[in-house]
DNA sequence: GTAGGTGCAAAATTTTTGCATCCAA
DNA sequence: TTGGATGCAAAAATTTTGCACCTAC
């Protein structure tokens, strides 16, 4: 079962300022932001309680699944699928023939040159290790 | 106009390997393998050379513009934009009413249990910059 | 009361950069 | 020939962690 955690101060200022933004802020930014509640926040506070906020859904973290970048040899158009499990990641040939940037440009007031699609689940060859 | 490239072994070397490997991989994955064929390559080449092939176009870097985590503070489905511009992350509250994860999981062998989607292009607010 | 959390600082990791030298065009 | 590229090492930047003390439940 899921442990058990507190609702700090600390914890508590952290949620509030990432529910009331929607720049999808940096550790850093965070950590600038709650010093002015909390003078004396530490920089390593402000990372173990996203960890645990992520954890526990009530956040999510915008990266592929490790702290390092990483690259794809593939510029073109196409779709990907990351494993929970083995945490590799798939390119997909399929093609659903969405035009999705058209959508967009005249839905919204934004004008979108391109887009990234990226599918969470359990891959093949992890269904079967089961 | 583009500033000048050239071809060097080690620029080539590192190529390849990325056009090779569908495993999307790490910079220091990409350090391992070309150290088979150019022992003496250093770690700063191969960050120096991916920078240059994904400002090029030639590959792509999967990450959120920045080489910081960012952190959502909603966890529901919903899709981003960012600007290249000034670099920010909207929400779009815009529902295609696709069921992309149904989708996937009769048309491949993966099990899609969410996934994300993120435009790129120009904000309104940077347009009127112009 | 106590297990989980904090602040601080040190460490670990990832990425960039200065510089002398090298080499692709 | 020469300006872009490299190797090396140091530095910068980001994230994690050990530890003694603190506090929410």
């Amino acid at each position: 079962m899921a442990k058990k955690t507190r609702m700090t101060k600390q914890r508590k200022a952290i949620l509030k300022i990432l529910k009331n933004t929607k720049i999808h802020p940096t550790a850093d930014w965070i950590y600038e932001k709650v010093r002015a509640e909390i003078p004396n926040i530490s920089l390593g506070t402000v990372y173990r309680n996203l960890n645990v906020l992520a954890e526990s859904g009530k956040i999510k973290v915008l990266d592929y699944g490790s702290n390092h970048s990483r690259y794809d040899g593939n510029p073109e158009q196409h779709y990907h699928f990351r494993c929970e499990k083995c945490g590799r990641v798939y390119d997909l040939e399929l093609d659903f023939g969405l035009n999705l940037n058209k959508k967009i440009n005249s839905e919204t007031g934004f004008i979108a040159n391109s887009h990234r699609l990226e599918f969470h689940g359990i891959c093949p060859e992890c269904q079967q290790k089961n």
